[in-house]
DNA sequence: ATGGAACCTCTAGTCACTGGAGGTTCAAGG
DNA sequence: CCTTGAACCTCCAGTGACTAGAGGTTCCAT
């Protein structure tokens, strides 16, 4: 019953999570709505400190907030559905990592190529600003053929 | 001496790059300024036809834009010292890359082991919510221990 | 009572675009 | 010449997940 409370400034040391981003999963409802002093600091109880904590995890995991949003209503209501549920959104952050990870794999391989081959000695031949250049670009970097560069890897 | 001028358009078809990406790029100043018709609309030459086919390739090796920009000045002062500069920044690149490789792949893999655990069975048990809300969370995600997630895979 | 650390709100910036509203120009057909 | 409609224009807001800073208030130990 050592019923302590904490400020947002210790919430934050435990969790390794920077006080404004607790402010922001509260604005944003990941934590609930704090309960403030007189004076308008936020105070936080154990609960919270759990619930931060699974947010981080799951951050780590790479989950977008929205797939964190889900598992932590999932994780309040346990049962074998939840379960399910749970696993359905972490196989889906496994098949995104794993895409991106063909994508990186892909690119890594022609900056490799790229940069070994370097510049042959003149300076008109080099190699990266001429890939770069080539009108005839002939393999395919960019998988989606919708135009967008997506390179861009975003979140986990 | 057929010299034709495009549209942004015509451009944009070309480059596979959509048209507000275009002016974007002459805001932020990868393009030059365009020439314009007397009704305002924008036109290009040849000259910039190749500049942002320059800029498209880069971007899809995931050079970030700063870097594109720098390539851009390299590719147009050819000489030794640019073929080396050239060098270094994709070689960057590379290692910005494969970095992102390296955690990826550990994410990959607890993520997969987190999947195949998945819940024996009893709802209670399931791995998966449990790993999240873990206090004791063992191993190391994060590789930063700064604090913050960086899970985030920027760009390329 | 005081000093300074920690807290508060609000705004803007990151990266590289993307989308949309609301209005203008261009070129082809009648 | 007029109309139609596609293509163009500018400006603004939004994406994801925070991060940083200005300018002001509260807390608590001395």
């Amino acid at each position: 019953m050592t019923h302590q409370t904490l400020t947002i400034g210790e919430l934050s040391r435990r969790t390794n999570c920077k006080v404004q981003t607790i402010r922001w999963y509260e604005e944003v409802g990941l934590l609930p709505t704090s309960v403030r002093t007189s004076g308008g600091h936020r105070t936080y109880e154990q609960e919270h400190l759990e619930r931060l904590e699974f947010i981080r995890h799951a951050r780590e995991f790479g989950f977008p907030l929205d797939a964190v949003r889900s598992l932590l209503a999932l994780a309040n209501a346990s049962g074998q559905r939840s379960c399910e549920a749970a696993h359905e959104i972490a196989s889906e952050q496994l098949a995104s990592v794993e895409a991106k990870l063909r994508r990186l794999e892909m690119l890594r391989a022609e900056l490799a190529h790229m940069v070994e081959t370097g510049c042959r000695g003149a300076p008109s031949d080099c190699r990266i600003l001429a890939t770069l250049a080539d009108h005839d670009h002939g393999h395919c970097l960019s998988e989606g053929h919708g135009g967008v560069p997506e390179t861009s890897l975003g979140n986990g």
